[in-house]
DNA sequence: GAAAAAAAATGAACTAGTTTAAGACTTTTA
DNA sequence: TAAAAGTCTTAAACTAGTTCATTTTTTTTC
């Protein structure tokens, strides 16, 4: 069977962790949602009650919440190739605390919380995927916190452009500023000084 | 069958999320080694390769890395109930970078890289469980990595006080300074203003 | 392609948190 | 139970990062 691209992509996402039978891969493929949103446009606001998770298969997304000065926070910026939602609120059912918003146009595969569900009755390797998932993706946030904590504002967009370089071409320096934690003015002088070296 | 209290409370912590029959139970009890250790010892230093996850039975214990001027950095206090080690090194035997160590007489169930993998085989479950534990602890880190870098310090004091209250007088001012990301000058200063209030 | 809106740069005054140093208090060890 | 080691407190000088205000540059929109 020939699939298309985003599928193809998504398929060899969950393939570093489980092999698939052609079958498998087509129910899988059926219980997915394609969603295509503009850039600008919101995949989630604070308030909402997410019922789905999302696979990336073009375009850039910024996640942030706002804190009590209205100031935006962001936890991650997410591409192709990435898994991103509110895990919390799809899992609670609970009202999300996160903006998701297009950074470009983008189009991803949703998968609901009902499909998630019938997805480990139907093909229990699931189980095994999302546990090896969450296993990374816990292993980068526990690395993510400790370090950030103990590097200075400088060392960490050092580090951010050394490890995203494909990322960091894409976002503003004011969208940056909010990712490593400090106002955009300092990041603007942050810049200035690396690039003068 | 009667079950030791230290194989009550993982078996509890267990059922939070799947039900074993009574063999499944014997079989996975098993699998796991009783560890002691005494106040001041290392569970893990860096440099090791782990080959254990680590359950908690009674005890408490720091988990931190020290920075390139040897400043310790706490990334979490762990007692009963809780589970510990180091997952990148236990999953990729790459040398850690932790130090793990009781601050209290500690017991410890220990399950060693070849049995979680048997654990899988045998009983099949327990992706789920993995899956669904992994998945809560990385909401928790999510939210803590997102909100610590919007507080100040003595934000981030009050919230460990109040969603912890039974770890903070367990651990010194200057472990808790580590944790927080302070200096345990500044630790000092923070407690006297906060507690003349 | 002009006007409007948003992002980036620059600088001066400010503040949260660090550093260093020294003394008081507590806990550990022999 | 005395000595040693570690923890906590206080204070003064310092620095990384913020805030506020203004100008320049870039991007978006119609």
């Amino acid at each position: 069977m020939l699939y298309k691209e985003s599928h193809i992509l998504i398929l060899n996402n969950v393939s570093r962790f489980i092999d698939l039978t052609e079958l498998e891969k087509q129910k899988y493929i059926s219980l997915l949602t394609e969603i295509n949103i503009k850039r600008k446009a919101f995949l989630m606001q604070a308030g909402d009650i997410t019922s789905y998770e999302y696979f990336i298969t073009k375009g850039c997304l910024k996640v942030y919440t706002l804190d009590d000065d209205g100031a935006p926070h962001i936890s991650m910026f997410a591409v192709e190739d990435y898994w991103t939602g509110d895990m919390a609120s799809f899992m609670t059912k609970e009202p999300t605390r996160y903006f998701i918003k297009a950074t470009e146009d983008t189009e991803l595969l949703g998968i609901s919380r009902a499909n998630y569900e019938l997805l480990f009755q139907e093909i229990p390797k699931f189980e095994r995927f999302y546990r090896m998932l969450y296993q990374k993706s816990l292993i980068s946030y526990i690395r993510r916190s400790n370090h950030g904590i103990s590097l200075t504002a400088e060392e960490r967009y050092i580090e951010f452009k050394t490890k995203y370089p494909n990322i960091v071409n894409r976002i503003t320096q004011k969208d940056l500023a909010g990712y490593i934690g400090i106002t955009p003015e300092f990041m603007s002088k942050i810049i200035t000084k690396v690039n003068r070296r």
